[in-house]
RNA sequence: CGGGGUGUAGCUCAGCUUGGCAGAGCGCUUGGUUUGGGACCAAGAGGCCGGCGGUUCGAGUCCGCCCACCCCGACCA
């Protein structure tokens, strides 16, 4: 491609809107274009390493036994009442209406419409296992799109869905992607971390996300440099300190006039937070739960969640706190009745707590498990953070923020089950497919691929996903030995199979040389009447500091060197 | 949905306090001079000042409503 000839521009400054890094070097290099909030375009130069990824993952894909199909993004509302989803992605889910009056939803994903594929096209063990693949546009009315292409509310997504006649089978097929994703993100030279992931209220079991670390992600991951344990903060499991055993002694009110917080209480009391037990209000569709936690620890709200199977969960308002007759900041579960109790197991791990005394102004001293309370549930519900000690070798494990470019999932038989995915087994029984899903959020990916691999100039991609492999800086083009030179090693390189990128136009050599570091091509080749009288041409890599002068005739074989470096 | 911020040229932003001809830099066009890290000279084009309403002789500026975009939060009382 002829720069010249190229649609999109450079721009110097970024736009005042792009914040994170990748937003605001992929507008500044003419690759991507916003329209609306969450809605972008993708120009020829940011499309181009869209497809390079793209590629990618359907080689890696179609390597692991894949088969790609195209399923439609619209579809009929009635499919997503039957699998129970219309509710569970709420207001997330986009909607309307054909001319028949006919509600029609607008696909975030494909699980109803692929099982029901499923279903019709296999009916025997024989036919099964099977993993099938789209690369399709997904729709999705998010709350808050935010971080350029990181969160946007029209994307482009590689989903694959895996059906096999028991669990065994899905093992292995979830082995299979697993694998297959770790080539993915490996052959686009990105170095993912697999971290275990939350699976949602909606059943299923082991789930697996992969992690590009960025300070603009919006995940916390928690991980173990000992012993290599890593998990999605909602998922993560951890150590909590066992404090020492003391005999038990006797409630005893304390006043603490307006001492609502723990800290509070804490200071005011001269204790550790780890002496306390905080009472948090949520409602759980639509039920007020009472939740107590260890003082100096945080409620994990997806753990929460998943143990109360709630679709919708969130603190309770303060009118529906009162209303149950509890007083915040002076709550505890010691005499309270009428309401479901959850405890984490974090109150097992010591004695004699100061809790609310449920009334105004007033704590409780030594309170004690089950003597004086006694949760309807006790289990993990605590949030793990930096130093949190990692559930397998109890070294302290580190936090970081992650954006999330993969996800892979055991589903097992909700989808299969709700919308009669059946097969009949060598027995002649039929039984529900086991199912898994896999999916790769490829503009996100592209976007994480900027937020690692950047400096101050612009990105630095990686070869493998790059929009062009060389690019050619052709000063003082108008010069006819210029134009003849860099005209010949252009078509050489194409010719020879490279994606190359000539500079052309008539610009200074300063703005082609600041483009070429914004656009990030690995490597750079300068063409200048300079070096054709020693027959010589300079090539630079995108990450290398230094130049070198190379001879033309054999020039090919360096940009081949470069290349790999 | 709650809180905060911003809307003026393609981009970055002044001007608004104290109402009185619509501005700068970059980019763009034309001509000329330049040519190894965002060149220089000259001449130009480009605006519903986010929208609607109000106050006023007069509104980019003051008031009200709306819209769009960005950030934080959807969390521990």
């Amino acid at each position: 491609m002829r720069f010249s000839q190229l649609f999109g521009k450079t721009l110097r400054e970024p736009p005042s809107d792009a914040d994170t890094i990748s937003h605001q070097l992929l507008t500044r290099a003419g690759m991507v274009q916003q329209l609306s909030t969450g809605l972008y375009s993708l120009l020829p130069l940011g499309w181009r390493a869209f497809r390079k990824i793209e590629g990618i993952v359907r080689e890696e894909m179609d390597a692991a036994g894949s088969n790609e199909l195209l399923m439609p993004a619209l579809q009929p509302l009635e499919i997503w009442e039957e699998s129970g989803r219309a509710q569970a992605f709420g207001a997330a889910l986009y909607r309307l209406r054909d001319r028949r009056d006919r509600e029609l939803v607008i696909a975030p994903t494909h699980e109803e419409v692929i099982t029901l594929l499923v279903r019709q096209q296999v009916q025997s063990y024989r036919d099964l296992p099977q993993i099938l693949y789209q690369i399709q546009t997904k729709f999705r009315d998010e709350p808050r799109p935010r971080g350029g292409l990181v969160r946007v509310r029209e994307f482009i997504m590689k989903d694959a869905y895996s059906f096999d006649v028991d669990e065994d089978g899905l093992e292995t097929s979830y082995r299979k992607m697993m694998q297959a994703y770790k080539n993915i993100f490996s052959r686009c030279g990105l170095p993912a971390l697999m971290v275990e992931a939350d699976s949602g209220a909606i059943g299923g079991k082991d789930s697996h996300e992969f992690m590009l670390l960025a300070e603009s992600g919006e995940d916390d991951i928690l991980h173990c440099l000992n012993c290599g344990y890593a998990a999605n903060a909602e998922k993560a499991r951890f150590v909590k300190e066992k404090l020492p055993q003391e005999g038990l002694m006797s409630l005893e009110e304390v006043s603490t006039p307006g001492i609502k917080t723990i800290q509070g209480l804490a200071n005011f009391l001269n204790i550790p937070e780890t002496k306390t037990i905080k009472a948090v209000f949520y409602s759980a569709d639509g039920k007020l739960v009472f939740v107590s936690i260890r003082g100096d620890l945080e409620v994990n709200e997806v753990k929460l969640k998943n143990t109360l199977k709630a679709t919708d969960l969130r603190l309770a308002t303060d009118e529906e706190v009162k209303e149950a007759g509890i007083h915040a900041g002076f709550a505890s579960q010691i005499g309270l009745t009428g309401v479901l109790t959850l405890a984490d197991d974090s109150i097992l791990t010591g004695s004699n707590f100061v809790v609310g005394a449920n009334k105004p102004d007033a704590h409780l001293r030594n309170a004690n498990y089950p003597r004086d309370f006694e949760p309807d549930i006790i289990t993990d519900i605590a949030l793990a953070r930096q130093g949190s000690g990692c559930p397998h070798c109890s070294e302290p494990m580190a936090s970081d923020r992650g954006i999330e470019v993969g996800h892979i999932f055991k589903l097992g038989v909700v989808f299969s089950e709700k919308l009669g995915a059946n097969f009949l087994d060598e027995n002649g029984v039929s039984r529900p497919a086991i199912m898994g899903c896999y999916g790769i959020g490829v503009g996100r990916l592209l976007a994480a691929a900027v937020e690692q691999n950047h400096d101050e100039k612009g990105i630095i991609w990686p070869a493998a996903i790059a929009p062009y492999q060389v690019h050619i800086c052709a000063l003082n083009y108008d010069n006819s030995e210029v134009t003849q030179a860099a005209d010949d090693a252009y078509e050489r390189l194409k010719g020879a199979g490279f994606d190359v990128l000539l500079d052309d136009r008539a610009e200074s050599p300063g703005v082609k040389f600041n483009d070429a570091d914004l656009i990030g091509c690995p490597v750079r080749l300068t063409v200048s009447p300079r070096n054709i009288p020693q027959n010589k041409i300079e090539i630079k890599s995108r990450n290398e500091k230094t130049s070198a002068l190379i001879d033309v005739d054999t020039f090919l074989e360096s940009v081949r060197e470069f290349l790999a470096r």
